[in-house]
DNA sequence: TGACAACATTCGCATATTTTAATATATTAG
DNA sequence: CTAATATATTAAAATATGCGAATGTTGTCA
């Protein structure tokens, strides 16, 4: 019921789409126009199964669309502003990593001290 | 070594902190100014071990800083513009919600298809 | 037509990661 | 010291990941 609260988690359903490697080229990829799953395989280097689950998942979100054409299948984003969105969160990292001089491993370091080590 | 790749693991690292809606309301909450832990546990109706951990999370990616004053800890977000970021997702969401009409229902349903439905 | 090839998706399963609550441990003001 | 506040450490349940095999589709060619 609390307005903000819903919105929140609808926008935390998004990030999460949106928080693997693979999905966020998926997106950058897509940028400059559709592309059928075995071109994206082949740029990744992933399984065409691999592909096809990031796809899955990203047009159960309604984050992209396919279109059919003989065996290939194309997908195009659905709203081409979320691009230009990652791009500026692109872009406000950077910044951050240059002024702050921060290092991923740094961040993974900290990350480990607070998330469920269970390896060892 | 594709660095582009690089860049997206770690914007997605970013994401992935993000995708929770209590640490998405944590940024909202501090884009007005600094708050500590109580005020936000009282926000939010969470528990201070909870709120912590948001926070420690949050702090390890350094997108929270600590101001300490007394016996309270205030916190405030090291980058500003995250916050102006996020909300353009929120207005963008909003649009998105409003001319395709998809139901939260519908993108669940369309997920427990994709992931490993191992309640079954 | 029918068998096959190409492309894409889905399923089953093992593994790893996150979330969450509960508990324990600092830290500091009065 | 003790009360209030904040953090760290756990252990469990819930979720996500990733691979290979099985299954669909669609086009091609004998």
């Amino acid at each position: 019921m609390p307005n903000r609260a819903v919105a929140a988690k609808e926008l935390a359903n998004i990030f999460k789409v949106l928080s693997h490697q693979d999905r966020i080229r998926i997106v950058e990829e897509l940028r400059d126009g559709e592309k059928d799953v075995n071109t994206l395989c082949q740029l990744f280097e992933l399984s065409p199964s691999r592909v096809s689950q990031h796809l899955s998942l990203m047009r159960a979100h309604r984050l992209i669309e396919e279109r059919r054409e003989g065996r290939h299948v194309f997908y195009h984003l659905v709203q081409p502003d979320i691009a230009k969105w990652i791009v500026d969160g692109l872009v406000f990292l950077e910044e951050r990593l240059k002024t702050e001089g921060i290092s991923q491993s740094a961040i993974e370091k900290a990350r480990e001290l607070w998330t469920a080590d269970q390896k060892k």
